[in-house]
DNA sequence: TGAATAGTTGACTGTTTTGGTCAGGAATTT
DNA sequence: AAATTCCTGACCAAAACAGTCAACTATTCA
């Protein structure tokens, strides 16, 4: 599992087609312009969800991407693994002192680690965080106003 | 958030520290040999991993770093930040065009599961990674025992 | 005191990955 | 046919990664 600005893209291209769901085909030329990912990279990565039957192309004027199935149904994971693809195993394959004592015990550890990492995106659809988003802006909005007069400076330097 | 091999690096020899727990300080050379990363690599991480306060290094003979507090009180997501400290924010911060519309909808979807993401990895500390192995391996021994006499040829490709 | 150990720091380097460009197609619709 | 859009591969510069080298400081032990 890796989790870079490649997933980055890919997740938030995905996104917007979700955002767009059921408006028919969406071009990479408006992804490209809404997200500011530039089109030709935008073109590989989605030569890579396709492949992996994440979305569906549509040929031809009017034509561009869709979401192969619900967004319900596409899950973070699925979207970083395509992009990413590289069955690394964290190394410690070659390595003939890996049998069983320290050396390979805390590899193992990572290991885990990366499992549970994995598992966690595995259970995030794209539509759930849409829908996590909107339940969040409502309750910002009941807490707007409580607070009533307050103008809060917007809480930037989110670093997540 | 990011997820590399650098943060992988600095979770692993934490890990290594947790491990040998209470058994004094651990230098890196020892680090170094059992991890299999290189000694030079591992004094840039833990230099920022000092700087962090998530190690305390002892000097001289006989010295090395020890974690600052219980691994109990040591969260993964505190040891990438260490290491990785990009204060990026996913751009999207000098664009004039990110008022409200679909423009910056999706980058906000973004930083959203981001924060979810560093939310978990704040949740788990470095005892209960090694706890959970402990859990898993008796699991494991007990399922061995069911089976008895079956031998299977190692699960590998794990690439979570 | 002095030698050995071990952390500290910064500059530097080769390789890989990123993010992106360019060009030429192929398929589809109008 | 023309326009649009997906599709593919070759290519590239810059950044990040992983590691090296070297000089230094602080601590401990003989």
């Amino acid at each position: 599992m890796k989790l870079t600005a490649k997933g980055r893209y890919a997740v938030t291209a995905m996104l917007d087609l979700a955002v767009h769901e059921g408006k028919g085909p969406i071009s990479l030329a408006d992804i490209s312009e809404r997200q500011g990912i530039s089109l030709s990279y935008l073109e590989q990565l989605f030569a890579k969800l396709r492949r992996n039957e994440l979305v569906k192309s549509v040929r031809g004027p009017g034509g561009g991407y869709e979401l192969s199935r619900p967004s319900t149904d596409i899950y973070v994971a699925q979207i970083i693994d395509s992009v990413d693809e590289n069955v690394d195993a964290t190394a410690c394959k070659g390595r003939a002192d890996c049998q069983q004592g320290d050396q390979c015990l805390t590899h193992e550890l990572w290991t885990d680690l990366s499992s549970q990492i994995h598992q966690f995106l595995s259970s995030i659809d794209l539509a759930s965080i849409i829908e996590r988003r909107e339940v969040r802006q409502i309750t910002e909005r009941q807490q707007a106003m409580r607070d009533d007069i307050i103008r809060f400076p917007e809480g930037d330097k989110i670093q997540a």
